[in-house]
DNA sequence: CGCTGACTTTGATACAGATCAAAAGCCCGA
DNA sequence: TCGGGCTTTTGATCTGTATCAAAGTCAGCG
């Protein structure tokens, strides 16, 4: 992990100026995020923070891609949320964490000494207002995830999965409309989101490209051949309008 | 469904009081939430809300059990919370709701006018902090429940519910000491929360009287014989602390 | 009381996905 | 360019839970 100590870049730059936990704020309180936030970069796979880890800050991933996971005592693994860009890490109020967070690519936090920011909260609607927003967004996402996990086929589980990195790409101009898109996790990660073993999902991912559906132009990146049998394959309403 | 006109109990004598989305409110703000409240009774069965019904409210659970889930298309059932007295539906900033949410017992609850409930958020902090703590709570028990439904055996999951039904018991004060304890949901609604079928809850919940882990006084109350091996048949940290 | 319908238990069988095993592909550093 | 260690694919087999089926239990009501 490195701290950015020569840039700590004008928030006005931000790429994530106007979805994290900042954006309702209008300069005056801007200014008050500059002062307790720093940068940190953290490389592909390096640990962010451990469970009962002290939670010395809070953050908004910047760029790049985390895992959130929970572990039972026998190693079995849950991730738990998948954090992207504006997406946000930590508690106020808590001293520890009770997940495990990771960099499944480089990643770039921006972090808020959580004890100021606590302070912040108090007196900042405009931030309460927000990370209440989000919270929820999380709450309503983890609850879709519950139906997933609970319920859906594993072909389901990966149709899901994929249609989901199609929507977030395109949302973050990752990928902007230039596929192909990436995956940004490994087989065993996506297993581990998914509840499933990393053999199922390698077969699953290939009985995509069997049914043409997706086609791949490495292990990592590929494109969405066939968008409607994709989404017919999730296992979703077919209401909540296919996007373009 | 039914209003109680006659009754709109004073907040200083409600049970969930110290625990609601109002436990952090003074004299003054407890006022402001008595003049949009009123209180609904549903009996068990009944449908409070349904996916895509307006939220013209928002209420907190004051009596009785309430699931939450979401339907397939296909008739596939996900339960995605088990609402228990203190517990906040409905989300402010959103005209309609999302989830089925539904009666398990006979249920009460103390209901405020979305519309202004949205406005108090805005101007009375202890409101706006409280909600986003109930939402962070809700956030680490969906994500606790994730880890249950894409990792956990059937027995695990029946030993991590039937744990959960003793420890919110507790608090309660339903059962208070005084077992036996309550089962508030069928066999079919408890293998919707737990991703199983209705046969494979009634195999379990039988093993696990079969093991002398718990006793049955009828299909819905029981007592716990060996709280040590439900906690082991969890799969549960053993750190969490076993209680008294 | 005994009937009726909803819930629950129990048994037999099927199958999706896990597990075990090994080969293949790919990246990267020497 | 080669070699070694990861990740991924593919195949064979096993198993936990679903599915299908039927009998048992209970509460409420006429």
């Amino acid at each position: 992990m490195s701290v950015d100590l020569l840039s700590r870049p004008k928030c006005s730059e931000c790429p994530i100026r106007h979805r994290a936990v900042c954006s309702r704020c209008d300069a005056d309180e801007i200014e008050q995020l500059e002062q307790i936030k720093s940068y940190k970069t953290f490389a592909a796979g390096d640990p962010i923070l451990w469970r009962g880890d002290d939670l010395t800050y809070v953050a908004s991933v910047v760029r790049g891609v985390a895992t959130l996971s929970k572990t039972m005592e026998d190693g079995r693994i849950q991730m738990v949320g998948l954090l992207m860009p504006s997406d946000f890490i930590g508690r106020p109020n808590r001293k520890t964490i009770e997940f495990d967070v990771v960099a499944a690519t480089e990643v770039t936090l921006c972090c808020f000494q959580r004890v100021p920011f606590e302070r912040l909260l108090a007196t900042v609607p405009h931030v309460a207002q927000r990370l209440l927003e989000i919270a929820m967004d999380e709450l309503d996402a983890a609850r879709d995830w519950m139906l997933l996990l609970g319920r859906k086929t594993a072909r389901e589980k990966i149709a899901t999965f994929v249609e989901m990195m199609v929507r977030r790409q395109h949302v973050d101009g990752l990928g902007l409309n230039t596929e192909p898109l990436v995956l940004p996790l490994t087989r065993d990660e996506i297993s581990n989101y998914l509840g499933l073993t990393l053999e199922t999902v390698s077969r699953q991912l290939n009985a995509l490209k069997r049914d043409g559906v997706l086609r791949f132009v490495d292990r990592r990146r590929f494109e969405v051949i066939d968008m409607a049998a994709l989404h017919a394959a999730s296992g979703d309403d077919s209401d909540g309008g296919v996007l373009c």
